[in-house]
DNA sequence: TGTATATTTGAGCATATACTCAGATAAGAA
DNA sequence: TTCTTATCTGAGTATATGCTCAAATATACA
């Protein structure tokens, strides 16, 4: 295989049109970062276990902070995160706030 | 709201009916973990061009290197990565390994 | 053999992240 | 108002993670 450079990289390159062929068709970085953003949502299990949760029933945080045997402030640090994604809503009542998941999902 | 406390947890209880019925659904502990494990897979911006990319051709890693601007060597850990949650497979061709998609994805 | 190339591997480092703790808000009741 | 409860917030900390660098493998070829 000869060693080939050009205005791709300065690093090795093997088969340059599969190069350019991926490249061409890769997705827009915002859409990458995007898609990363949702898949680091979903990618720790104290969040998973709240999304599960929450697909069936609404919930205030300390019942979550229960259900999960986790400190209220963990629970309430990691709705805030969903919450910034747009994953969950929450409705007030009085000094409780209710989370449910906010709509469209997996 | 009165102040509850049960066998559920040490923590602050409002709705004890909701927290049982969220704990009998909730995932198992292996499908948890696996599931994040899964989505922290994804939750990188290299792994998901890397799978981008793969699920358009087979690509070996200086290509790969090449397309995403990063050495060898980092693509080969995230490759590793992959490998090991058998999301890519590998077949060698001399010294050159080519990097496919296993198969079922989203 | 020995050399060259493609890839892997382990260590080190810098950043990201998930939790704890202490204190600040927000709303209702006294 | 003052007190109580539910939640939020910022700082600090310990661990996880993604990259770089240097060195080790693996295969082909002279």
């Amino acid at each position: 295989m000869p060693k080939q450079t050009n205005d791709l990289c300065d690093c090795r390159l093997i088969h340059r049109q599969a190069v350019e062929e991926a490249r061409a068709s890769a997705l827009a970085p915002n859409e990458t970062v995007s898609l990363a953003q949702i898949f680091k949502a979903l990618a720790d299990e104290t969040r998973l276990k709240i999304l599960w949760a929450l697909e069936k029933q609404e919930m205030c945080v300390c019942d979550l902070a229960a259900m999960l045997s986790l400190t209220e402030s963990a629970v309430s640090h990691q709705l805030r995160l969903l919450r910034n994604l747009q994953l969950v809503s929450n409705r007030r009542n009085g000094v409780v706030l209710y989370y449910r998941l906010t709509d469209n999902h997996v």
